[in-house]
DNA sequence: CTCCATGCAAAAGGTTTGCACTCCC
DNA sequence: GGGAGTGCAAACCTTTTGCATGGAG
């Protein structure tokens, strides 16, 4: 289940009519909207809903641990709900499609103790770049290349 | 090996002041500055370099591939010189300090056939999070207080 | 001599902030 | 009813762009 809306009212978060419509446009899975993305679909359902309380919002879930921000994507930070399984990103590098993939084990073994310059580790992000089917297809040796 | 401007002048890369002083700056290891920093020191030793040419001349050294952009530290994307062998990120939560970090095998292998979903997968980025030896210290069980 | 690179400044995103007002708990 | 949440708009930060000038090859 990847109720969001409920784990939030489970942990006595304040409940508004923009913070529901906010959560409810995250919720899902695969899920990787923008700032502005999120505002363009909570206006569909709440036309007075205002960018600053969009921002707010997602501020706060992030900081709650409920969202994840991924900046690896474009220019605009992107907002993950996927927050409670330990994920990976597979991007697109041709129309920037975003997939969640999941790992085989830890990946944070892969940093050995040698490399860890005396730092205290306590997560990885990882991305994997590539082409998607379509895109693949499309451009199998044409691509934004140029020699 | 690590210098950045003889590589640039055998690819028969138009040469300025301007590029040169870019390509100095960045030059060296665990070096993860923004354009504005880059601006900044860049600044000291000619004076009147522009920002937009800072810009133009990362932005081409970046497609050159004669440096990475990083974008998963903070607002503004950094760029890396280290290009040429293969690494990844450690960054502090605390202060922001990045350590290049070096993998043991080929991190692109923990992406299983089934998890690629038909994307022809090109490549991969890590980032380590954690504290470094400084802000560990700093607040073993508080959060990292700067007054 | 010919382009390409540069400088300047304005504009284009994306995000944050200050403040008065609203409304959830 | 109190204080957190909201809306608005301006400020801010980072990056991009247009155009005339200047310098590398």
């Amino acid at each position: 289940m990847s109720n969001l809306l409920e784990r939030l009212r489970r942990r006595g978060w304040r409940m508004t009519a923009q913070r529901r419509v906010v959560a409810e446009v995250l919720d899902g899975e695969h899920i990787h909207l923008t700032a502005d993305e999120v505002l363009a679909r909570a206006t569909e359902r709440l036309p007075e809903i205002s960018r600053a309380t969009v921002y707010n919002t997602l501020g706060e879930l992030a900081s709650l641990g409920e969202v994840i921000e991924v900046s690896s994507v474009g220019r605009a930070k992107r907002y993950d709900p996927n927050a409670h399984r330990a994920h990976q990103h597979l991007v697109c590098a041709g129309c920037g499609t975003v997939r969640d993939v999941h790992p085989e084990g830890d990946p944070m073994v892969g940093l050995p103790d040698t490399e860890r310059f005396g730092f205290t580790v306590t997560g990885v992000e990882i991305t994997y770049r590539g082409l998607c089917p379509v895109c693949g297809a499309a451009a199998p040796e044409e691509g934004p290349e140029s020699d």
